[in-house]
DNA sequence: GCGACAG
DNA sequence: ATCTTGTCGC
């Protein structure tokens, strides 16, 4: 498959069986991430949201990603991919376990994009998660591209002390008693986003990039962007049924 | 045993 | 995440 994904060789994405062999997975890739380096002069990013049919409803389980090509210099939206993959043999929800669920989709829709990325901003944890291994980690380790996580709610760890109202302000997340991650109010009156590196990104550096790529809503635009281009193949979808 | 629990 | 119109509030 000729892609967009970096140079060298894309590993084959592994489904585990069940949750014990995925978090065994997990523990074993959480040893590659790097939590260092900075974005600050990359142009080009990757925002990745996906969008998955209710438990109980019949429509064909479809996992649907969107991948939206994002240039940070002109903040404007250059490309978007999207793909839909059958989620018979994908994981069910379960907290903690995200990736497997959403990664191939992620995957299928990245290699859609007509030119790559130099970093991926994705929809939910990155190393603020039990094992260390989030979905912006799992798939920055797993491309071995630079990655970052920003999850509307919190998974794993604890704020340290209050968070206040003002737009722009950011408490450290905390566990077993180091810094995993950052509660960020991106904007004023809304509830916090949970800002954590994926890979090859430094702690301060992961919430500053952030902070460069929100505008007038909660979500950074890519990212808002990406979830409204999933959310519309789902419409799609549904309709063609 | 009791909470917590990304999307 | 999804099913969904109008409506309350800054």
């Amino acid at each position: 498959m000729r892609g967009p994904l970096p140079p060298g060789e894309i590993p084959q994405f592994i489904l585990p069986r069940g949750t014990g062999e995925a978090a065994q997975i997990q523990r074993q890739l959480r040893d590659k991430v790097v939590l260092q380096g900075n974005p600050a002069g990359l142009r080009f990013l990757a925002a990745l949201d996906a969008s998955h049919p209710t438990r109980f409803s019949r429509q064909q389980g479809a996992s649907v990603a969107a991948a939206v090509l994002w240039d940070r210099e002109a903040a404007k939206v250059v490309e978007v991919a999207t793909a839909a993959v059958d989620a018979t043999g994908l994981f069910p929800y379960v907290p903690g376990f995200l990736s497997f669920r959403e990664i191939p989709a992620y995957l299928e829709a990245l290699a859609r994009l007509s030119s790559p990325p130099q970093l991926l901003l994705v929809d939910g944890q990155g190393v603020a998660h039990p094992r260390g291994l989030g979905i912006a980690s799992h798939l920055g380790v797993h491309l071995d591209l630079p990655s970052i996580g920003v999850a509307k709610r919190l998974l794993y760890g604890h704020p340290e002390g209050e968070l206040a109202e003002e737009a722009g302000r950011a408490v450290r997340l905390m566990a077993k008693g180091a810094q995993i991650g950052w509660v960020y109010r991106s904007r004023a009156g809304v509830r916090p986003l949970y800002i954590s590196p994926g890979h090859r990104v430094g702690m301060l550096e992961s919430l500053e990039l952030i902070r460069s790529l929100v505008g007038r809503t909660r979500l950074p635009e890519p990212l808002r962007q990406a979830h409204l281009e999933a959310g519309q193949l789902r419409r799609r979808l549904n309709e063609a049924v």
